[in-house]
RNA sequence: UGCCCGAUGGUGUAAUGGUAGCACGAACGACUCUGACUCGUUCUGUCUAGGUUCGACUCCUAGUCGGGCAGCCA
């Protein structure tokens, strides 16, 4: 099973249906628009977590449903945070998480390519479009490719007397914009005449002034109970180079400038974001008809942010776990990033799953992980082929067996499988089993192997345990138990019923190798409810062992999922792989529903 | 003591004035060469108070609780 087919399953689960989907519906209905474009816009300061999932799979899925199309564009207004690295892990997990699903709704651009001047209802117009399918160079879409364009739309503005050019320091804008329960006052500079604001604008972006020194602002209303409205920053001046346009700008506009700008641009229908911009959205839309632009405008909707009990989705916290080493980096696979969960084998489908189950709503909730969990092992169960490893070993010598004789056991992939295909296990004198499937003294409706007891070797036969061997200091050194081979396939007695199966190795058809045990990263629901989150990091989230693994294994390659017969979800980590020698990354137990007599869950 | 948004079982959601349903979870049971999977039974809910209506989760009013807004961040 290659990665490519695993994010192939389940790309046919029924359309879901919500409020945002309505109004695209509706849309739809009434043919207000051509075509349904949506787009993704992360800032490059952060690799992509399962929070922002839930928005891929949101505007690429509003996409996908309608064959419409989906932009991937960088936010990239702020160069002091933003980076290339994150450029390329964004745009490497955002194809990973569509693909097989909505690939063939990823809108990006002609490498190199920025809007362009047409005429639209004989109006001036400017747009920019994505690339043809299947075209050579294309890359995503760049807000910074929009600057220049963006800074003729604020000369408009300032023409139109709708902005201005402001001399106050930051610390006064902030003490003239009053607070929530106050009105602000205007700037003294509020009513310079247009030509002078023209001219100031241009010497700002000419770099004549030290950052800080001048911006410009949106002439809206000072006393508007909403604070975005109170003539908010359009343009400021930071004289660094960025990432992706380069040392041509000291200039750069703002979030709510450049945001519905770049949506007007990329002809970008349904702009969806999170709910704390819904107080941004008078803003977004008096931009917007403000400069009296030629066609639809699209409008701005917004939904509640995913979070997920035991994990944080904050990008700061979650820089902060990478700087302080509490995690190796972004792509730890105890990280709720998309690259952490591609390392822990968790598929692009799984993740699809959960979007769909937690919907979109205005309400902002915590989502329990019990649904992640659930909705990982619906992807894993059908298509992780099974595989038998002891990770905790313990000794078992089948003394009826000689050493040397071999028995050849046929196991089953995967039971799921409509058509059963197997693979040979080699039975032998000296195996491994489980230590926790073996009790000395074992508790109520234990139902594996006993002093005395008997169980079944899974695809092999039911043993007898007849002696335990301890060493001097009292620790079982190993189990001789006898073998009956008459249970096994085709035996006379194949019928024949334990409670108990379990799984085993055989000690000479067996490989060493490491298995990282990863279990959840912080030991309490909500981790970032306190400010002192790193208190609750799980001391044991991450255990490593050396397992006894069958033969087969040796040759598993990243990408692919095994099911360990009993134990759960496993998948050969990407990072240290060597041929031959795979390190094995545990994606997720198997639901166990015993409780163990003592241990309430 | 400003403005905006929200509230349905333990969790996530559906019902768009007409039987409160689904999934997860939990409990019990069946099945089982994975204590998995699958199947069956059960469990728990409309924030409060008024109002409109033949009928309210849905509409109105007031309240309660929760979230957001005072970056030259996004």
């Amino acid at each position: 099973m290659s990665a490519a087919n695993i994010a192939n399953v389940s790309t046919t689960t029924p359309a879901p249906s919500d409020f945002i989907r309505d109004i695209v519906a509706q849309d739809v209905a009434s043919q207000r628009f051509a075509k349904i474009v949506t787009r993704f816009p992360p800032e490059p300061n952060g690799y992509l977590h399962i929070g922002h999932a839930k928005s891929i799979c949101l505007n690429f899925g509003i996409a996908r449903e309608n064959n419409g199309q989906c932009n991937l564009r960088f936010d990239d207004t702020n160069p002091v945070k933003e980076d290339i690295e994150y450029v390329d892990s964004i745009t490497h997990d955002v194809r990973w998480l569509i693909s097989g699903w909505a690939d063939q709704c990823l809108g990006q651009k002609t490498k190199g390519a920025v809007p362009t001047a047409q005429i639209f209802n004989d109006k001036p117009d400017f747009h920019i479009g994505a690339a043809p399918l299947g075209a050579p160079e294309v890359e995503a879409f760049f807000a910074s490719d929009y600057f220049e364009q963006i800074y003729a739309y604020a000369q408009q503005l300032i023409k139109l007397g709708m902005a201005y050019v402001d001399d106050l320091t930051p610390e006064e804008t902030e003490a003239y914009r009053g607070s929530p329960d106050r009105p602000g006052r205007p700037s003294p500079w509020r009513d310079r005449c247009i030509a002078e604001n023209l001219d100031l604008f241009g010497r700002m972006r000419a770099g004549e002034f030290p950052n800080g020194a001048r911006s410009l602002r949106a002439k809206i209303d000072m006393t508007s109970p909403n604070m975005w409205l109170r003539d908010p920053l359009l343009y400021r001046i930071r004289h660094v180079a960025h990432h992706h346009a380069g040392d041509k700008w000291c200039l750069y506009p703002l979030y709510d400038f450049a945001h519905c700008l770049s949506d007007y641009l990329e002809g970008i229908t349904h702009s969806v974001c999170t709910l704390e911009f819904e107080v941004h959205r008078p803003l977004y839309d008096w931009i917007l008809q403000s400069l009296e632009l030629p066609r639809t405008l699209p409008h701005q909707y917004e939904f509640a942010k995913l979070n997920v009990g035991y994990m944080i989705f904050s990008k700061r916290r979650l820089l902060q776990l990478v700087e302080e080493g509490a995690v190796e980096g972004w792509e730890d696979p105890r990280m709720p990033t998309l690259s952490g969960a591609r390392r822990r084998g968790i598929p692009a489908s799984a993740i699809r799953r959960l979007a769909a189950i937690v919907g979109v709503t205005k309400y902002e909730s915590v989502t329990d992980i019990a649904l992640f969990e659930h909705a990982v092992r619906e992807e894993l169960n059908p298509i992780a082929a099974r595989r038998l490893a002891v990770l905790h070993p313990m000794k078992v010598v089948l003394t009826n067996i000689p050493a040397g004789e071999t028995w050849v056991c046929a196991a089953t992939n995967n039971p799921q499988d409509e058509v059963t295909t197997t693979r040979d296990l080699a039975l032998t004198r000296e195996v491994f089993i489980e230590s926790d499937d073996f009790a000395e003294i074992p508790p109520p409706k234990y139902f594996r192997l006993k002093p005395g007891g008997e169980v079944r070797l899974k695809y092999a036969c039911i043993i007898r345990c007849d002696e335990v061997i301890k060493d001097a200091a009292g620790q079982i050194t190993e189990l001789r138990c006898t073998a009956d081979l008459t249970t096994r396939a085709g035996g006379a007695n194949v019928d024949k019923k334990v409670k108990g199966t379990i799984h085993w190795v055989s000690a000479s058809h067996c490989i060493d190798a490491e298995v990282r045990l990863y279990d959840r990263l912080f030991t309490v629901p909500e981790p970032g409810a306190t400010d002192d989150f790193r208190k609750h990091l799980n001391p044991h989230s991450l255990q490593v062992v050396t397992g006894k693994l069958e033969e087969s294994l040796v040759n598993a390659q990243p990408g692919e999922s095994f099911q360990f017969e009993r134990l759960g979800y496993f998948t050969p980590d990407n990072k240290n792989f060597t041929p031959g020698r795979p390190v094995f990354n545990r994606t997720l137990t198997l639901r166990d529903t015993w409780v163990k007599p003592g241990q309430p869950k």
